[in-house]
DNA sequence: GTATAAACACTTTTT
DNA sequence: GTGTTTATAC
């Protein structure tokens, strides 16, 4: 293969960091530095000097991150080659080795992964079982305790001998912590359940309990790539360290000015000790930024420098210096939403960006909602990333849950979810007794149902003979799970169980989108199992395989239609992506940075880097947006702007005229005089001011006065708006009221009907 | 056992 | 304000 024309694309110092491949190497690639295309020619430069594809590891944040590699390596090596290197997120590799070696680790290779809200919901009925007052064990903050604890390879029986951890729980007036820990492990394990953090804790005891299984894999990782590793945790450490121990062939990247993980334990460390962990390293920089404009590189680059721990390098543009970075100022967050909008609009057709050129950034998913309102009422397409996502959702974690529980069917969270889903009669009291059997035999609720006869005294003829019907369902359809793949089966499932029926009768607006939505769960089976088919034409894709990828699936990683769209996003989950225009919203004191994260020097650096990553997406304009009052669990309150604001080099940016007077009153905190002062007009960068005051006034009179009676008014060829569905036109009206039945047809999701007593429609004209 | 109403927590970020 | 969990009546 000819790599010479591969390697003159790449400057300097991203030759270097290609060329030498043996040995331990730090590659630190500053923002927009062409990571990722280092990463994947050096990939493909290892395979074309004769190294095998299987002996690479390469371990990413994101499965994006690990596809698009993968897409990459492959253009330019060949699919077959790429097929087979070992690439992907920390927690997918290790889950797959962890089903490989199970039996090692007291589990079953159909162990089920648990999700966080699997996890909490166990956390609460511990908490409740151990009698303890569940109003100082928040079941948010004894698993974010579990977390840590496991993320720095505590286990539960570690913890409960560590005095000092447990010193700390009796300080925080959670001294029973260690009990719940054991407790929670203890249930996992029955269920044969593993959460995210047990992928990589289990694969830490499984290398230290069998060098036999650990020396199998040093061998294998010839080389070992890891990418992002300035958020890595103890745990990962651990296991990057043990398996590149034999060969030393490790290469790290990363950007210790990008480290945004340190509350779920990440530490910035790992890439900061790098040095001294393999004492022969060598030391790439790439410091040349090919995204951004000058006045984005230095205005970013001038806020880092407030940052005392950091590796020094210059980050440097060749770009046109460009616009400088925008300072937006609102009255209220209701308003911060039409101005980004109305800004979005103004750049899209004054300068001809396409939509899925803009980015709107946030520091907390609560906030999207003010502009996807804004957005909607423009009709302007988005795409919302993060939040609760697909998988969340309700109808979606029931089928999940049937399909659990014919792979494992000890997954006791997921029975508990489907025993009396759809109804078949099954109640609280059953599923009380059910649990208590199972606590007191030490076992999962599914041993329980197959051994009912021994626990007959307890369970009336009747709801014996529910019960028995719902394991003979489970179980004939475990049967079928060596015949079909996990299309048929979970299509078959979703008939037999009666989900579809139950939800095909409901003809809510909310029961259609939930049938929709199971619908198109299905379809996203079929799918998956087509594009495994197409790597490997021979494999068999059943369910397990289905379910251990949907475990691991974040809405980053759904598909999309071709539509361009605004995308909608938190800073955290914008790393590594770049937009031609961002709009940082809500950079407010006590928002931006997080009013729990103001503590300490340590916290306010980890939220200066998070600025500086949701700068540094931007290739065109960042603009900054802020405003003097947000509605927070429905009161108002006042804001500051954020301190991170005036940290930047203001030769960068382009303030508005009042910002001054802002920042003097704010530091007197006599902010409320300057909000009482009438703002001349809403924004005095935007012509279209007039059009816009028309706008709010809309705004505020719509959802506030909205009367219940208003429904009734709705006549036909109506534009109406619904709160998911956006605009619509009314094309038919049927039955009288309250029975009346409206057909809209909607811009974005087509024609729906809806019982009008239901639906939150607003008449628009 | 089920349907409805009231109470409750939730908001920092995610594999 | 929202979505979920518990209390109450049927």
């Amino acid at each position: 293969m000819d790599f010479e024309h591969i390697l003159n694309e790449l400057n300097d110092s991203q030759k270097q960091a290609v060329a030498n491949y043996q040995g331990p190497s730090l590659i630190i690639a500053g923002a927009g530095s062409g990571k990722t295309k280092v990463l994947t020619v050096r990939i493909a430069y290892l395979i074309a000097n004769g190294v095998q594809p299987w002996q690479i590891l390469a371990l990413t944040f994101t499965n994006k991150a690990a596809r698009e590699m993968r897409e990459r390596i492959g253009n330019l090596i060949g699919d077959q080659q790429a097929r087979y290197l070992n690439m992907g997120t920390f927690h997918s590799i290790f889950a797959k080795i962890l089903r490989m070696e199970a039996d090692k680790i007291g589990h079953t290779s159909n162990y089920t992964i648990y999700d966080s809200s699997d996890s909490k919901s166990l956390i609460r009925k511990i908490i409740k079982d151990l009698h303890l007052d569940p109003d100082s064990y928040k079941q948010g903050a004894v698993l974010g305790r579990i977390s840590k604890a496991k993320n720095n390879l505590v286990t539960a029986k570690a913890y409960a001998n560590n005095d000092k951890l447990k010193q700390f729980d009796r300080e925080t007036r959670m001294p029973d912590i260690y009990r719940i820990y054991q407790e929670y492990s203890k249930r996992c394990k029955q269920s044969d359940a593993m959460d995210f953090d047990d992928l990589l804790l289990n694969i830490n005891i499984l290398f230290r309990d069998n060098p036999d299984v650990a020396s199998h894999y040093q061998n294998r990782f010839k080389y070992i790539l890891v990418d992002e590793y300035q958020d890595t945790n103890l745990s990962q450490y651990i296991i990057v360290k043990k398996l590149s121990e034999l060969h030393q062939n490790i290469t790290v990247v990363g950007d210790d000015a990008q480290s945004i993980y340190s509350f779920r334990g990440a530490k910035i460390e790992n890439i900061l000790n790098f040095r001294n962990d393999y004492k022969d390293y060598k030391l790439f920089k790439l410091e040349r930024n090919y995204r951004s404009t000058k006045n984005i590189v230095n205005a970013a680059n001038s806020l880092i420098a407030k940052n005392k721990n950091q590796i020094q390098k210059k980050i440097y543009s060749e770009k046109d210096s460009g616009n400088k970075i925008k300072i937006l100022r609102a009255n209220t967050d209701i308003e911060e939403g039409y101005n980004v909008v109305s800004h979005i609009f103004d750049l899209s057709y004054g300068e001809n960006y396409k939509y899925s050129d803009f980015a709107i950034l946030y520091r907390t998913n609560s906030q999207s909602r003010i502009f996807e309102e804004a957005l909607r009422k423009r009709n302007i397409p988005y795409k919302l990333y993060g939040g609760t996502s697909f998988y969340q959702r309700k109808e979606i974690k029931d089928l999940l849950s049937y399909l659990r529980v014919v792979v494992n069917p000890n997954d006791s969270e997921a029975i508990k979810r489907i025993i009396n889903y759809p109804k078949r009669g099954i109640g609280a009291t059953t599923v009380d007794k059910l649990e208590t059997a199972a606590a007191s035999q030490a076992s999962s609720l599914w041993s329980i149902l197959l051994n009912l006869h021994n626990f007959s005294s307890s369970f009336n003829a009747g709801t014996q003979k529910k019960l028995m019907g719902f394991v003979r369902f489970i179980q004939e359809k475990m049967t079928e799970l060596g015949n079909l793949n996990a299309y048929d089966l979970a299509q078959k499932i979703a008939q037999d169980s009666g989900i579809l029926k139950d939800l095909f009768l409901d003809k809510s607006p909310e029961g259609v989108s939930r049938y929709e939505n199971i619908k198109e769960l299905l379809n996203g089976i079929n799918e998956f199992i087509e594009t495994e088919k197409e790597q490997d034409p021979d494999a068999e894709v059943g369910l397990p395989k289905y379910l251990e990828n949907v475990a691991l699936l974040t809405d980053m990683d759904a598909k999309d239609d071709d539509i361009p769209k605004i995308s909608l996003m938190t800073v955290h989950a914008s790393k590594g992506l770049e937009y031609k225009n961002v709009f940082i919203v809500g950079v407010e004191q006590n928002l931006f940075p997080s009013q729990m994260s103001s503590g300490s020097e340590k916290e306010i650096e980890e939220e200066r880097r998070l600025f500086y990553v949701a700068i540094t997406r931007a290739e065109h304009n960042a603009i900054i947006s802020y405003a003097m009052s947000r509605r927070k669990w429905g009161n108002f309150n006042m804001c500051n702007p954020s301190r991170f604001i005036s940290e930047i080099n203001p030769e960068f940016l382009d303030m508005p005229s009042n910002f001054n007077l802002i920042q003097k009153s704010a530091n007197q905190e006599s902010i409320f005089e300057s909000f009482n002062e009438k703002p001349k007009g809403f924004s005095n960068f935007n012509k279209k001011s007039t059009n816009f005051g028309k706008f709010k006034s809309t705004k505020t009179s719509s959802f506030k006065n909205f009367k219940p009676d208003n429904a009734q008014n709705i006549t036909l060829g109506m534009t109406v708006e619904h709160a998911r569905f956006g605009l619509g036109k009314v094309i038919a009206l049927e039955a009288e009221w309250p029975e009346t039945k409206a057909e809209i047809d909607f811009k974005t999701s087509g024609k729906r009907q809806l019982l009008l007593k239901f639906a939150k429609l607003k008449i628009v004209e």
